[in-house]
DNA sequence: TATATTTGCAGTCAAATAGCTGCATATATG
DNA sequence: CATATATGCAGCTATTTGACTGCAAATATA
């Protein structure tokens, strides 16, 4: 379990996506982070440590808690993909567009 | 290799996205994307598999030719995954521009 | 100080992944 | 019709993944 490590390895699987998202709006500590998911602590805990590892997580002491935040710009490397794909299906969308007012119009 | 089968995890292989980012410019044979790669053509036709199940791709007919082209459409499903962490990042980047309107005004 | 809580790390294991080769099928081409 | 080419499918294998348990370390709390 030591090799790839990416951002896109890392939101492959679904309790990671669900741990960022429920990121968003506060830090969290593993603990609580882990008392939303039917997985044991330690299980959890192995996602948030790949979440980190890549980056997409960043963390803070508070005795001993340890605060896990987002780091969103990490996930702007996806984004960074999609965009020349965003391109294509807006594309997509805007010739249907055309051709629905071409409709409306005979 | 047959149970979890979703754009998340489809992209998460490297060479997946360069195949994706291959078909951006046209519709390609999979021995035409396989040339492209050092891969066996056979690994190259089962990561197009993955990529047609999740309906990343479609494909149409020439003969005995199949021409595999990309349905960036079913790419949005990333996107719509990325959108609330944009707004997230967003505000990053304002803050910041805001920190340096300040600075350059004193 | 003794005990409880929070966390990380090491080890185990079944299942999934990604690579390979071999073979069958369908369509061009000579 | 015989041969070459394009493709998919089945089966094998090493590695990676994601789950688990147990244990050690650090910090609160009684």
């Amino acid at each position: 379990m030591e090799v790839r490590r990416d951002v896109f390895q890392a939101i492959a699987d679904p309790t990671r996506r669900a741990i960022l998202t429920m990121l968003t709006l506060q830090a969290l500590t593993p603990g609580a982070i882990a008392a939303n998911f039917n997985s044991s602590r330690q299980t959890i805990s192995k996602h948030i440590q790949i979440l980190a590892e890549c980056e997409l997580l960043r963390h803070h002491y508070s005795g001993r808690e340890i605060y896990y935040q987002l780091n969103p710009v990490k996930m702007k490397e996806i984004a960074d993909f999609i965009e020349p794909f965003k391109a294509l299906w807006d594309t997509r969308l805007n010739q249907l567009d055309e051709i629905l007012k071409q409709l409306k119009n005979k």
